[in-house]
RNA sequence: GGGAGUUUAGCUCAGUUGGUUUAGAGCAUCUGCCUUACAAGCAGAGGGUCGGGGGUUCGAGCCCCUCAACUCCCA
C-alpha cells in the first residue's frame, strides 16, 4: 500500500467520525464498570463555538478518551442551554426583520418562532463539537428547555416556594432597559467610564437668597428627588436644619435631611436622595421614610412622573437638564469624574437601578453546605486553591437570587394570581385552583391567571447534571443512581458564581449529594497581545475555519500546548501549525516503519537494536508514569509537552535512528515488531490528544477489529533506571562529537576514527554500534593512554580522541578546554567555601553534606581529566 | 475602597516540603546541512541571577517584610 505524502486531516477525521458513531463507542448505558460521568457546560443556543470552548471541550474530551481507555465507563452528555436574555433578544430582532412586532403575538405563538429559531442554529454548535473530535454520547443530548427539564425546573421552583425558600417581594434590582427585564447581581458587569459631575444649585424655601450646592452624576433623576441628604456635623449646612429646598425644573419643596452616611469630602457633602432610582438613596428613603418618585419607564425614557422631558431617553433627557439647568443659571460647574456604570452582561445597556416587585431565592441556607462542600474537600477544584477564596467570599456574603425576567423564552413562574390578588404557586393550574379553593370555594379556572415572568436560565441550568439523568422528575430512576455524582466538572472561572457554586446546592439539596467530584477551572482564552476576544476586535478566530486550516488535531495540540493549567491562553496561530507539523512528524515516523516492512528480511547483526529496544522501553514506562502523575493533577498541557518530547525527541530523534538499518539493509524482525507496539504505545498515550490521527496511524500500522480510541491503556511499570543512565551517556558522547565534528567544518559524510581512554569500558560495550553509526566514525577503539594529533574530548573522567583526515585547529581545542577548566575551578571553589564553613557542617543535614563531597571529588577528577587532555595537546 | 493572584531567557511557561554541580522546557534567534521518513526537516550553539529593596538561614527562585507594575474578583 502506498500511503500518501502528507496525512490528509480532513479525510481521516470525516472516517473515523462517522466509523466512531457507526460502532457506537461514544454511547454509554450502565454496566458493571465504574461510571466516568462528564456534563458538558452546556453552550449557549443563539450563539457558535468560541476559543474558550474550543478549549474546555477538548480538556473534557481529552479527560473523557483517557477514562474510557483506562476501562471505565465513560459518559459526556452533550447539550445547549436556551439563554432566555440573549436569544429573546435575538428572536425579536429576527421577527423585526421579518415586519412582526413581539407585542402583537401570543406567548404560544413567540414560542413556537422561538423554537423554530432553536432547531435552526442550536444545531451549528453540536456540528462544531463534532468536527473537534468530541467523544460525547449524542443519544444523550440535553437543551434546558426539553418538556422533562421544564417540568423540573417547575418541580424545583414549588418545592423551594413551600419550603420558604423563594419569595415575592419589592426590591432594588439591576433592570436591563434594552431586553426590559430584572437582572440577577451577577449579571451585572462593571466598568470605570469618565463621567461628569454636575454643580446644581438647590434654592431655599424660605431665603431665595439661601441656597445649597449637590453634585450628581445624574441630573436627569432630578425630578425624582424627595431630599437633600447632609452630615449632621457638617458645619457648612447647620443652619437648614428643619428647612426646605426647592428642587429645580419641577420646582418641587423637599426637607434637608441629616445622616452620618453621607460623605462630607464627596462633592460638597451634600447628596440629592432620588430612591427610586440609587439603591443607597433607596436605603436612606426607607429609614428617613421619603416617598418613592419613579421618573423612569422600563425603556429606560422618562416616564410621566418626571413632568418634564416625558418620553426622551435617560441619556438624552440628560443633555436637556444640563441645558436648562444652565439657562435658569442653577448649574454652577461641570467637572469630569471617574466613575463605575453597571452594564448588562446580555444587552450592553447600561443597567438601571430600579424598584421593582421580583421572585427570589434566599440564600443563606443553600450556601452554607455549598460553602463546607467544597472548603471540607468533597469537591476538589483544580488548579490548586486558587479560587478557593474567591468561592468562599461569594458564599460568606452571598445576597438573595433574583430569578424573575420579563420574558417569554424560559420557564413560565407556576404561580397564580387570584382576582384580589392573593397568590398560589403550583405546578399546574389544576393544582392552583384546588389551592385557592380553600379561601374561595366557588372560584372558576377563569378566574386566576399566571404570572407572566420566566426564570432566570441559571435557575434551569443549576439542575444540569442531575436533570440531564432526570433525577428531578425521576430521582429514583437507575441512570440517575448509576452517573451521579458526575466526575469531573470542567469549565471557565468567570461562571463560578452563576452555574458551579449554584449546581453544588441544588445538588445538595435535591440528592444530598455533591454534583462532581472535582472542578477543572481554564483561564480565559485571549488573543497574543493579551488582549480579551471580542467581535468588535476581530481578534476571535473562526472554529471551523482554523478546523479547516490545520485539522482538528492540530487545532486541540495548539490549543493544549500554549494553555498552562488554570492560566489564561495566549492563542497564536503558530501553536497549531507547530500541531501541524506534529502531524507531519508522525506521519513520517509510520512512513519509515512502512518502509521496513516492505524491504526482505534478513539476518542481520542485532548489537545495536537491543541496547536501543531496552532503553526506549525503559524510557517509555518512565513517560508513562510522568504522564499518568500530571494528568492526574489536571496537568494536561505538561503531560502533552512530555508526550510530544517522548515521540519527536526519543522516539524518532534517538530510537528510530539507533535501529535505523544501513541505507538498503533489512532491520531484524523483532526489531521491527518491537518498534511497531512502541509506536502503538505512543499512539495511546497520545490518542486523547490528537484523536483523528492517532486512529489513522494505529490502522495502518497493523490488522484492528476494534478502534484505537476503545483500546485498554495499560498502566506504567517499573523501569530499569541504569539503562536510562546509559541513554543520557550514550546521547551525551553522541552530542558532543557530533559539536566537535562541527566546529571542525567536517562534512556529514566525511568519517573519523574514535578512541577512547576509559577505566570502565563494560558501560560502553552494549553502545558502541550506535555509537560508532552515529557520528560517522570508521574505527573504534579502546585506549588506555593518550592519541597526539587528535581532537579531545572529556565527559566526566573519560577521553575521546577523533582523529580526522585533516589538520585540527589546536589552540581551538585548548582555548576549549581551558574554558572547561575555568568553570571546573571556580565550581570547585564554591563547593570548598561552602565544606569549609564549619556551620555548614554542623547543621545541614548529612546527606547534603556527602553530597558536596562527592561535588568536590566529581570536580577535582574532571579537573585532572581537562589537564591531562590539555597537556596531551602539548 | 476590600480581596485574590501574577512578576523566572526575546515570547509563553515549569521549577513539588529552602540544599543533586553555575536555574529548565517549548517557541523564537544564530551556525552548518537538500544525509532516500520528515526542509512542515536534520545536526549543533548562544541566551536569564529569578520585578526592586531589606530580612531570616550555614544555605533563598522557593520563607518573612516592604515598594512597584500588571491581571482578576467584589463593593
Amino acid at each position: 500500500m502506498e500511503l500518501s505524502k502528507t496525512f490528509d486531516a480532513a479525510a481521516a477525521a470525516g472516517k473515523w467520525t462517522s466509523l466512531w458513531k457507526e460502532r457506537r463507542y461514544f454511547n454509554s448505558t450502565p454496566d458493571s464498570r465504574t461510571p466516568f460521568t462528564v456534563v458538558i457546560p452546556p453552550p449557549n443556543v443563539t450563539g457558535v463555538l468560541h476559543m474558550g470552548h474550543t478549549l474546555n471541550e477538548t480538556v473534557q474530551d481529552i479527560l473523557v478518551r483517557r477514562a474510557r481507555m483506562q476501562g471505565l465507563n465513560a459518559c459526556w452528555v452533550p447539550g445547549s442551554d436556551h439563554a432566555s436574555i440573549a436569544t429573546e433578544s435575538k428572536v425579536v430582532a429576527m421577527l423585526k426583520e421579518k415586519g412582526i412586532d413581539k407585542n402583537t403575538l401570543s406567548r404560544a405563538e413567540f414560542l413556537e418562532y422561538a423554537f423554530q429559531w432553536k432547531e435552526k442554529y442550536g444545531g451549528i454548535i453540536y456540528q462544531q463539537i463534532e468536527k473537534l473530535g468530541c467523544s460525547v454520547d449524542w443519544d444523550r443530548v440535553s437543551f434546558t428547555m426539553d418538556d422533562h427539564y421544564y417540568e423540573a425546573v417547575i418541580k424545583v421552583f414549588v418545592d423551594l416556594y413551600n419550603k420558604g425558600l423563594i419569595y415575592r417581594g419589592a426590591r432594588m434590582i439591576n433592570w436591563d432597559p434594552a431586553a426590559q427585564t430584572a437582572l440577577s447581581d451577577e449579571e451585572v458587569e462593571y466598568k470605570d467610564v469618565q463621567g461628569n459631575l454636575y454643580y446644581v444649585r438647590y434654592q431655599a424655601v424660605d431665603n431665595p437668597e439661601d441656597y445649597i450646592t449637590v453634585a450628581t452624576s445624574r441630573p436627569e433623576t432630578i425630578m425624582g428627588d424627595v431630599a437633600i441628604c447632609v452630615h449632621p456635623d457638617d458645619p457648612r449646612y447647620q443652619h437648614l436644619k428643619g428647612k426646605k429646598v426647592i428642587v429645580p425644573l419641577v420646582n418641587r419643596q423637599v426637607p434637608v435631611i441629616f445622616d452620618t452616611y453621607i460623605d462630607r469630602s464627596f462633592g460638597t457633602g451634600a447628596l440629592k436622595v432620588t430612591p427610586a432610582h440609587d439603591i443607597n438613596d433607596y436605603n436612606i428613603g426607607i429609614k428617613h421614610h421619603l416617598e418613592v418618585i419613579d421618573t423612569l419607564n422600563p425603556d429606560g425614557t422618562l416616564s410621566e412622573a418626571a413632568q418634564i422631558f416625558v418620553g426622551l431617553d435617560r441619556f438624552v433627557a440628560r443633555k436637556k437638564v444640563v441645558q436648562q439647568l444652565q439657562q435658569n443659571g442653577l448649574l454652577i460647574k461641570e467637572e469630569s469624574y471617574e466613575t463605575r456604570l453597571g452594564y448588562s452582561q446580555r444587552s450592553g445597556a447600561v443597567v438601571e437601578p430600579r424598584i421593582s416587585t421580583q421572585w427570589f431565592v434566599k440564600m443563606e441556607q443553600l450556601a452554607e453546605p455549598a460553602l463546607k462542600a467544597v472548603t471540607q474537600g468533597a469537591i476538589k477544584i483544580h488548579p490548586g486553591n486558587r479560587f478557593m477564596a474567591t468561592y468562599r467570599h461569594w458564599l460568606e456574603n452571598v445576597k438573595d437570587w433574583c430569578i424573575s425576567r420579563q420574558l417569554w423564552w424560559g420557564q413560565q413562574i407556576p404561580a397564580w394570581y387570584g382576582p384580589d390578588g392573593s397568590l398560589q404557586v403550583a405546578a399546574t393550574k389544576e393544582a392552583a385552583l384546588e389551592l385557592f379553593k380553600a379561601n374561595y370555594p366557588d372560584i372558576q379556572p377563569g378566574d386566576i391567571r399566571r404570572d407572566e415572568d420566566v426564570l432566570d436560565t441559571w435557575f434551569s441550568s443549576w439542575l444540569w447534571p442531575m436533570e440531564v439523568f432526570k433525577g428531578i422528575t425521576e430521582p429514583e430512576n437507575p441512570e440517575f443512581k448509576y452517573y451521579y455524582p458526575t466526575s469531573v466538572l470542567v469549565t471557565g472561572q468567570d461562571i463560578i458564581f452563576f452555574w458551579v457554586a449554584r449546581m453544588i446546592m441544588a445538588g445538595l439539596e435535591y440528592e444530598q449529594e455533591i454534583p462532581f467530584k472535582d472542578v477543572y477551572f481554564t483561564g480565559m482564552v485571549r488573543d497574543k497581545l493579551g488582549r480579551k476576544m471580542s467581535k468588535s476586535l476581530g481578534n476571535s478566530p473562526d472554529l471551523i475555519g482554523l478546523i479547516d486550516q490545520y485539522g482538528a488535531d492540530a487545532v486541540r495540540f495548539g490549543i493544549m500546548i500554549s494553555s498552562p493549567a488554570g492560566n489564561d491562553l495566549l492563542f497564536d496561530e503558530s501553536s497549531l501549525e507547530q500541531g501541524r507539523f506534529f502531524n507531519n512528524k508522525l506521519w513520517n515516523a509510520l512512513k519509515l516503519i512502512k518502509m521496513w516492512e516492505q524491504t526482505e528480511a534478513t539476518e542481520v547483526d542485532h548489537s545495536s537494536t537491543d541496547f536501543a529496544g531496552n532503553w526506549f522501553q525503559a524510557r517509555l514506562e518512565q513517560a508513562k508514569a510522568e504522564i499518568q502523575q500530571l494528568l492526574e493533577q489536571f496537568r494536561l498541557s505538561e503531560a502533552l509537552k512530555t508526550l510530544y518530547s517522548l515521540i519527536w525527541d526519543d522516539f524518532c530523534s534517538w530510537y528510530l535512528e539507533w535501529v535505523k538499518p544501513a541505507y538498503g539493509q533489512a532491520i531484524e524482525q523483532k526489531t521491527l515488531q518491537n518498534t511497531i507496539a512502541y509506536f502503538e504505545q505512543l499512539l495511546q498515550l497520545l490518542h486523547p490528544y490528537m484523536p483523528f490521527i492517532t486512529e489513522e496511524i494505529y490502522s495502518l500500522l497493523g490488522e484492528r477489529s476494534e478502534a484505537l480510541c476503545v483500546s485498554t491503556l495499560a498502566p506504567a511499570t517499573d523501569f530499569d533506571s541504569e539503562l536510562l543512565a546509559q541513554g543520557e551517556l550514550l546521547k551525551n558522547v553522541i552530542t558532543q562529537i557530533r559539536d566537535a565534528r562541527g566546529k571542525n567544518n567536517l562534512k556529514p559524510k566525511e568519517t573519523i576514527k574514535l578512541f577512547i581512554e576509559t577505566t570502565s569500558s563494560g558501560k560502553y560495550e552494549p553502545l558502541t554500534a550506535i555509537l560508532q553509526k552515529q557520528v560517522n566514525a570508521e574505527e573504534l577503539k579502546f585506549t588506555s593512554e593518550a592519541i597526539t594529533g587528535c581532537v579531545v574530548i572529556t565527559l566526566q573522567q573519560d577521553k575521546y580522541y577523533l582523529e580526522l583526515n585533516q589538520q585540527i585547529d589546536v589552540e581551538a581545542q585548548k582555548a576549549d578546554l581551558k574554558s572547561q577548566l575555568e568553570y571546573q575551578h571556580k565550581f570547585l571553589n564554591s563547593v570548598r567555601v561552602k565544606l569549609g564553613n564549619e556551620r555548614f557542617v554542623q547543621n545541614a543535614k548529612p546527606e547534603v553534606v556527602e553530597l558536596e563531597r562527592k561535588k568536590e571529588a566529581d570536580a577535582l577528577a574532571r579537573i585532572q581529566t581537562l589537564e591531562e587532555s590539555l597537556a596531551v595537546l602539548g
